[in-house]
DNA sequence: GAGTTATTTCCATGACGTTCGAAATAACGG
DNA sequence: CCGTTATTTCGAACGTCATGGAAATAACTC
C-alpha cells in the first residue's frame, strides 16, 4: 500500500457527505445499491451525488457495476482492508500497534 | 466512537501535509518532536504547520506537552486504534472484515 | 427510432482550506 | 525587566471543493 493510495482514500472518506455514501453502501451487503437509491437516502442532487462517487471509485473504496439502466455500487471491501493495514503498519508504529494485520495489499 | 469523531479524523489525516506530518510524528517514537524540529523535516513555514497541527490535537490524533519554551508533539496512539476500530467495525460489515478487532474506544 | 428511465457532464457559484509573512504571545535565562 | 528562542494568531491571497440545475449521454422497450 503506497502512501498516495492511503491519502487518497483518506482523503475520499474525510467529507461527512462522502463517509455517509460509503456506510450507506456497506449496509447495503453485497446487493449493493443503484444510485438512485442511493440518492433518495441521502438526500442530495444527483449531480452532486454522481461527484462524490466518482471519487470513491477512483479510490477504489467503491465498485459499480452496470445492470441495464441502472448502476449498482458496492463497497469495496479489499480497498478498505488494505488502508486499514496501512494504518496500522505505518502509522501505528509502537504502542501494541494491532498485531496480525500486515495487509499491504488485501486484494484491491 | 462516534461517526462525528471518525470523520473529523478522517478528514484531518485526509491531507498529505498533515498525514506527512502524522507519519513524521509516529516515527520520532514515543519522545515525540517539538514543533520546531518537525518544521525543519517538513520544510513548510511554521504558521502552516501550526495550523495542521491544530487540527491533528483538536480530533485527538495528535497530543502536545510544554517542555520550557517547546512545545513537543506526539503521535496519539489510542485516538488512532479507535479509528482503525470503526473502520472496521462500521464499514467493513460483511466480507471477513478482520475480526478481533472491536476496538470502539481503545482510549483517547 | 421515439419515448422512458437512469446517470453523468457541464457550468456557475459560494464556501472552505492551504499557505505564508508579519506581528503577537509564551517561556525561559540572566 | 530585557533579550532570546519557540510557537501561535492575524490577515490576505489563492486554489480547490461541494453543490445543484440544466443539458447531454446511456440503456432499454416497444
Amino acid at each position: 500500500m503506497d502512501m498516495e493510495i492511503a491519502a487518497g482514500q483518506l482523503e475520499a472518506l474525510g467529507n461527512r457527505t462522502r463517509l455517509g455514501i460509503y456506510r450507506t453502501l456497506v449496509r447495503a451487503g453485497e446487493d449493493g445499491l443503484p444510485v438512485g437509491h442511493l440518492q433518495e437516502r441521502m438526500d442530495i442532487a444527483l449531480s452532486t451525488l454522481s461527484h462524490h462517487l466518482k471519487r470513491l471509485v477512483e479510490t477504489g473504496l467503491v465498485t459499480q457495476e452496470r445492470q441495464g439502466t441502472m448502476l449498482i455500487c458496492r463497497a469495496h471491501y479489499p480497498a478498505m482492508h488494505a488502508l486499514i493495514g496501512y494504518l496500522s503498519d505505518e502509522c501505528c508504529a509502537d504502542a501494541g500497534a494491532v498485531p496480525g494485520q500486515g495487509a499491504e495489499e488485501t486484494g484491491s
